[in-house]
RNA sequence: GGUCGGUUGGCCGAGUGGCUAGGCAUCGGUCUGCAAAACCGGGUACGGCGGUUCGAAUCCGCCACCGACCUCCA
């Protein structure tokens, strides 16, 4: 922990310094997926994000409980209609599935998919499901407190009740009597004292599948209240670090707030951080709006907006070329430049650990890494770190060319420095297609024999093998002593 | 309507008062038998209008446009 990180918290909308409330521990708790469909690119926006602060925060010596939940209760489309039906529910009926195999089917499709993106695992990966006791437990701790109402099997967080206790509103900036003023009253909601009130637990109609016994009825935990529960049961009711979309600061998080601060007096989350939304032609990107891109489509291209297919790694470095922070808007030309920029880099990893150490160093190479953990520290500047990695990249190149030289022991800095940071901290790793060794040998042999035809100045034959080469997706680069290939991605 | 955020070159995307961001694309050059790769160099920027300042992409004001949230959403 010699570094220091700032972070940006949504609550003081400033960058502070992170001090975890007991040091070496940080408890971190992300939003997970709602499991009732594939995951799609969005869902790799917070995944990365939160992954990068993961490995940063194990990287700088903290011990680190990463908690992201599942949600596979299904939770009402349109809350203000009792008759609809959930989303898991619905995808059952659709499949004429068991909405419990629609939960474990789309929970593995999204672990295959993190797995992909190399996102390291959750220390607890907590299912709302299996936590439906403490739910109840909280339900009723904050009726004992005061703030919240039983209304024909429902029961309801009083937030006008609240408001006077409490400031209701201090994440998303808004305030109540505002919002009275401003919104008009939806009908169908006669349960609530007020239109911001929001269900703890919601009775279920007969044809809910998803159900369970409770004091109030036989019924279903409200949305809101599974991330108070599952956080402060793993991390305590003073934790860390909260993560999510920005699209959960309102209400998901303000209630989440509201509803711990209830139960327990204070609240539970010393940081929140949110990261931006993925566009797609200027607009958010969500399975809602129905403009998404799985996650598998893009490793397979099979989308009408896809002109080819996206690697993992390429998704990956598309989504850290921005701040967590900033919308990223998809086009298939940014991934495009994203796939080749991050060849570029790759390569360079791979000519690294082929350079030989010189007598001396021509060039300066220290300040790289404390540029990369400054930018870094600065609230996880990934661009800016790929910026500093792109100029170590030179640096290799020109050393590889003979242009500059490096001393052994500054050899061994720049391969620790990309270890780090490339592999390390940014999660990327190599997706080798190159890989088996009939592969190679057929290429190398094939290459030799160019070699000859070269030696003889056969200039079509060692032509013609090449742009056969290059159609079959080798890319020859001839070197004064040989040759290196790769395979264009 | 309310709250919040944004508008940077062909595309993506950093940058908060003076000092080259970076990637991709493009043009010229070096290297090469020719390419590719690599390296060197060039061009095209800071939404508009005012203001503060010796100096603003960066601070302030106004305007325009875009987006997010206000209902489920990562």
């Amino acid at each position: 922990m010699g570094r220091e990180l700032y972070l940006y918290n949504t609550l003081t909308r400033s960058k502070e310094l992170f001090e975890p409330v007991e040091p070496p521990y940080v408890g971190m708790y992300v939003c997970g997926p709602t499991v009732y469909s594939d995951s799609h690119l969005g869902h790799a926006r917070p995944a990365i994000t939160y992954d990068i602060l993961y490995r940063y925060l194990m990287h700088l010596g903290y011990k680190v409980r990463y908690v992201r939940n599942i949600t596979d209760v299904g939770h009402l489309e349109n809350e203000a209609d009792d008759s609809g039906e959930d989303r898991i529910t619905k995808k059952a009926r659709q499949e004429n599935i068991e909405p419990m195999e629609v939960v474990q089917r789309y929970m593995n499709s999204f672990h295959r998919s993190m797995d992909l993106l190399n996102t390291l695992q959750p220390s607890i990966e907590p299912r709302a499901t299996g936590h439906i006791v403490e739910q109840q437990e909280m339900i009723s701790t904050i009726i004992e407190e005061g703030f919240a109402y039983e209304e024909n099997g429902s029961v309801y967080f009083d937030v006008e009740k609240y408001n006077r206790s409490y400031p209701y509103g201090i994440l998303s900036g808004r305030v109540l009597d505002e919002m009275k003023a401003n919104s008009r009253v939806l009908e169908g909601q006669d349960e609530k004292h007020s239109p911001f009130d929001f269900a703890l637990w919601k009775k279920a109609s007969q044809a809910h599948i998803m159900k369970w016994s409770s004091p109030w009825s036989n019924g279903f935990p409200g949305w809101h209240l599974e991330c108070s529960v599952m956080s402060t049961k793993y991390l305590g009711d003073v934790f860390d670090i909260h993560g999510g979309g920005m699209d959960l600061i309102f209400p998901h998080h303000e209630c989440e707030i509201a509803q711990s601060t209830a139960a327990n007096g204070k609240p539970s989350v010393r940081y929140w951080v949110h990261n931006n939304m993925i566009t797609i032609n200027g607009q958010k990107m969500a399975r809602s709006l129905g403009n998404f891109i799985t996650l598998d489509q893009l490793f397979s291209g099979n989308h009408p907006l896809l002109e080819r297919a996206y690697s993992p790694m390429t998704i990956r470095f598309f989504i850290l070329q921005a701040q967590y922070r900033g919308t990223v808007d998809f086009s298939n030309e940014a991934l495009l430049s994203a796939s080749l920029g991050l060849q570029k880099l790759m390569t360079a990893v791979k000519t690294l650990n082929s350079l030989k150490g010189s007598e001396r160093s021509s060039i300066d190479i220290s300040a790289i890494k404390e540029k990369c953990y400054e930018a870094m520290s600065d609230d996880l500047n990934t661009p800016v770190v790929l910026a500093h990695l792109f100029d170590g990249v030179r640096m290799i190149n020109l050393v590889n060319d003979g242009r500059e030289t490096l001393s052994e022991a500054d050899l061994d800095d720049l391969k620790e420095l990309f270890r780090t940071f490339v592999f390390d901290i940014l999660g990327l790793k190599e997706e080798e297609s190159s890989g088996n060794d009939l592969l190679s040998g057929v290429v190398e042999m094939v290459l030799n024999m160019r070699q000859e035809a070269k030696a003889r100045k056969d200039w079509a034959t060692s032509d013609r093998i090449r742009d056969e080469l290059l159609k079959l997706g080798v890319n020859v680069k001839d070197r004064k002593d040989g040759f290196d290939w790769e395979i264009k991605h």
